[in-house]
DNA sequence: CGGCAAAGTGAACAGGCGTTCAGGCGGGGA
DNA sequence: TCCCCGCCTGAACGCCTGTTCACTTTGCCG
C-alpha cells in the first residue's frame, strides 16, 4: 500500500502567486502584509499562506523573518535615492526647476509605490541595530540633496528659505519638508479625488512657496 | 513561624513610579515604552516592571492592555482637541492670524508632549475599529478647524492656497498640512538645534507660505 | 528510465504572550 | 485589638510565535 496521495487530488492550487518565482510572490505577500496589519503581528504562516505555501518553505529563500523585512526594505529604498538623484541630475541648472522636479519624482513615486513606501519607512524600526544603519545612511544622502538645492538656490538668489531669528536652518527645513512628502503614501488613495498627476502638482506647488521661490 | 518577611526588607523599592499613585505610573511607564519600541512588541510584562510592580497589578487597574492603550490615547487626543479649539477662538478675526495660531499651539503641543503625541499617532492601528472610531472623529474634527480656516481667509481674500487644474482642494491641502505638523514629534528632540519656539516659527512660515497669506 | 538536487510539507520544539487566580500583605475603621 | 478590603504577588493556563527537521514531491539532466 503506497503512502502517495492519489493524482486527482491537484497537488497545488497556488492561490496568490501568479506565475512568478517563489521569492518574488513572497516579496509581494509579505509587502502587502506588512502594510496593511505591521511587521510585528504579521506571522511567517500569514505570509506563506497568502502566496500559497506552508511555514516551512519561507527558509528555503530567506534565513528570517528579519532578514526578509530587510531584504525588501532595502531594495525599495536604494531604488528611491536612484529615483531622487536621476530626477535632480536631469533638471537643468535652475535650482527651482531642480527642487520641483525632486518633490515631483518623489511624490509620484510614493503614490505609485505607496505599499513599498509605506512598509519601507514604517517599518524600520524592527530591523536590528546593523541593518537600519545603511537605510538611514541612504535617508541622509537623500536629505543631503534637498539641502544641496536648497543652498544652491539661496546662493544664487533664486530662493529665500524661511528664516528664525535671523538664522537659515536649511537642514531642518529639508527635513520638514520631506517628511511631508514622504507621509503622502500614508494617505493617498488611488482611486481618490486626487490623481498621482495632481498630487504632484499640489507638493511642488507648496515647495516652491515654502521655499521662497522668487517668480 | 511567621510567613511575613522580615522588616529590613524594604517591601518595594518603587523604582521608577515617584510618588504618584499606581495608575498614573503605569499610564507614564506605558507612554514610554510605547513610544520608545512600539506596542505590540512591548509586552504588560515590560511595562509593569518599568513602574516597580508585577504583570498580575495591571488588571487592578485596566481590563486589558487594550484598554490601557486606548485610555492614553483617547484622553491626549482629546486635550490636543481642546489645546486647537482653544487657540483659534483666542486669536481674532483675521484668517492669518488664526492659522498662525493654530500652527503655533499645534507644533508647541508636538514638541512638548511628543512621547505622548508619538504614541496617540503611531499606535492607534492596534486598537480594535470600535475604539479607533472616536478617534478618528477627533481627528477630522481637527482638519476641519483648518478647511475652515483657509475657506474663510480665501473668501476674504488674505490666503491664496494652491490651485491644482484651476481647482483648488482645501481638505487635501489642510491634511498635507496636518501631516507635517504632526510629523514635527517624530523629529523633534529637547536639546537639539532648535528650541520648540524655533520649531513653532518655522512651522508658522512655512504654513503661511503654503497657504499664500497676502502681506 | 533512473537519480539527484531544489523546493515544499507539516509536525515538533522551546520560548514568550495576555490573562487568571488563590493567596499574602498592610493600613484604616470598629 | 481585630478584621476587612483594596492592592499586590507570582505561579499557572492555553495559545501562538519563529525556527528546525525528517520526509515527500517535483522537475530536470543524462
Amino acid at each position: 500500500m503506497s503512502k502517495r496521495k492519489i493524482a486527482v487530488v491537484e497537488s497545488t492550487p497556488a492561490p496568490d502567486r501568479d506565475n512568478r518565482p517563489p521569492v518574488e510572490a513572497i516579496r509581494a505577500a509579505a509587502f502587502q502584509q506588512f502594510a496593511e496589519r505591521g511587521y510585528p503581528v504579521v506571522t511567517v504562516r500569514d505570509i506563506m499562506k497568502a502566496c500559497g505555501l506552508t511555514q516551512g518553505a519561507l527558509y528555503n529563500h530567506f534565513k528570517s523573518k528579519d532578514e526578509l523585512l530587510h531584504d525588501i526594505i532595502a531594495s525599495t529604498q536604494a531604488e528611491l535615492e536612484r529615483v531622487c538623484q536621476q530626477a535632480v541630475s536631469g533638471a537643468g541648472s535652475d535650482p527651482r526647476a531642480k527642487l520641483a522636479a525632486f518633490v515631483r519624482a518623489y511624490v509620484m513615486r510614493h503614490c505609485r509605490l505607496r505599499i513599498e513606501a509605506l512598509v519601507a519607512n514604517r517599518e524600520i524600526s524592527w530591523l536590528d541595530a546593523e541593518r537600519v544603519r545603511d537605510i538611514r545612511r541612504s535617508r541622509r544622502a537623500i536629505r543631503d540633496i534637498v539641502v544641496g538645492i536648497l543652498t544652491e538656490g539661496l546662493e544664487k538668489g533664486v530662493l529665500d528659505p524661511p528664516q528664525v531669528d535671523g538664522r537659515r536652518d536649511l537642514k531642518a527645513l529639508a527635513m520638514a519638508m520631506l517628511d511631508q512628502w514622504t507621509n503622502v503614501s500614508m494617505w493617498y488613495t488611488p482611486g481618490g479625488r486626487m490623481s498621482e498627476e495632481q498630487m504632484a502638482r499640489l507638493y511642488v506647488d507648496m515647495a516652491l512657496r515654502a521655499a521662497g521661490a522668487k517668480a
